[in-house]
DNA sequence: TGTGAACCTTGATTTGAATCAACGCGCTCT
DNA sequence: AGAGCGCGTTGATTCAAATCAAGGTTCACA
């Protein structure tokens, strides 16, 4: 029974790592290689998985819930880096860093993640090259999304970050027909992860309803010109 | 004569992978092979290494000179990544992902770089796994790079950035005594590296000057007060 | 069912930095 | 020598967004 019960977490786990990006496509063995050493951590919503400059242990993949990782200024204010759901991996840096995080992650929702430790990992993949490609895979993506960061915050204002994140978070294609938006998270967090405060998302957003081009209610948001918010991106980029 | 030259390039081109930190330490026989794939180029101050959206062709190391990385707005405003000198590496993202380079990359100077070319490099890495621990770190190190560039923008103000910038650069440990720093470039794109503009750098340089923080003359700056500069600037990060 | 406590929205005000503009300086190139 | 150009400095002005402030909403929980 207790036996079972073994056998049963193994597979979850099993099927979690299968599904990452990280891992797809990778031989059983590897899979179950990793499966045996990885770490199931739970936690509460606002716990903290790891502070910056704690050591570095290994990294993650989110099986359940949702991890923000972000910085802390001194004077307390957060600015989200990324944050990371289900079958998502991240902090793979630990594994070659000597130093510690470089950020802090939180749980926003009750979780559940997969410590994979650096240790173990790093012997595993001494013995499989292919392995350390998928991490440098992962890494770079990772590296695209700081690089795009980083130009959205010197290079745009509010209204286009804005206009560019929801564009971007449409399930369908941009057409003609309206949108609908799920929030996952507070305004507040979503403002702090575009880099701006709650009041200015507001107004931003309160802007976009009067031009007619988007509808709230509650934590959906219906985007009901699609098209006419692309073209007042293509505008805002495309000089003014 | 012609042998001789081939063979002498091919030392000096070792002699730069040797003491690169990525492949530091490395046997002679995987330097080697490494060396013998690298194609050398030159470039002519202004000239482009690569731009954003260019299909990847490997990674690069610098010889001589000085590669500025970039990221450049619709509007045509740059912002600076990072500046690599000789026997940095950079674009190792360019490995594993299939998509092209995400940046610009310019010579600021007369340049000698080393083109490692990927698909070359990724056979030799599935040979030698120890490789892509150092692929990973090297990965790792920019993106904490990055992760401090983003914080920076983000949460702190000029005056804060330029007393931050200038302290790192400080050769010797914080004390009494004054410190020069050399400056490697045109103010100008100081600036864009650090997210502003050459009149507000100017400026924030101006106000340190009147409190008597440093000195000016040519491209060298003199810190006068080390100790009342950082004093400041744990002022600025304490709250205020 | 009431009472707090977050959250969101809107308004007024402030502010840091960008922009616009003008000038001196040190180059290079004829 | 002079013309032209990029650089750096300084001043005046503008502007986007943060901050401060005040209601209004929703929700959890006793």
């Amino acid at each position: 029974m207790a036996l079972d019960e073994l056998r049963f977490k193994r597979t979850v786990i099993e099927s979690c790592l299968r599904s990452s990006q990280l891992l797809l496509g990778l031989p059983a063995e590897d899979i179950q290689s990793i499966a045996a050493m990885v770490i199931p951590k739970r936690l509460a919503k606002g716990d903290y998985l790891f502070r910056k400059g704690d050591p570095a242990e290994g990294f993650y993949i989110v099986q359940r819930g949702a991890i923000n990782v972000h910085r802390v200024s001194s004077l307390g204010k957060e600015q989200v880096i990324h944050v990371f759901r289900p079958v998502e991996s991240f902090a793979e840096a630990a594994l070659a860093a000597p130093a510690g995080y470089p950020a802090d992650a939180r749980a926003m929702t009750a979780s559940n993640v997969l410590l994979v430790p650096k240790r173990d990992f790093v012997h595993l993949l001494s013995k499989r090259p292919e392995l350390g490609l998928r991490m440098l895979g992962s890494l770079s993506q990772h590296l695209r999304v700081l690089v795009a960061l980083v130009d959205d915050f010197t290079l745009k204002d509010i209204e286009t970050r804005l206009a560019n994140w929801l564009l971007k978070r449409c399930p369908r294609a941009i057409g003609d027909e309206p949108q609908m938006i799920q929030l996952e998270a507070t305004k507040r967090v979503l403002a702090s992860e575009m880099g701006t405060t709650s009041e200015t998302l507001s107004r931003t957003l309160a802007k976009f309803r009067e031009l007619k081009l988007l509808r709230m209610s509650g934590s959906t948001i219906t985007i009901t010109q699609p098209r006419e918010l692309q073209r007042l991106l293509q505008r805002h980029l495309g000089e003014l």
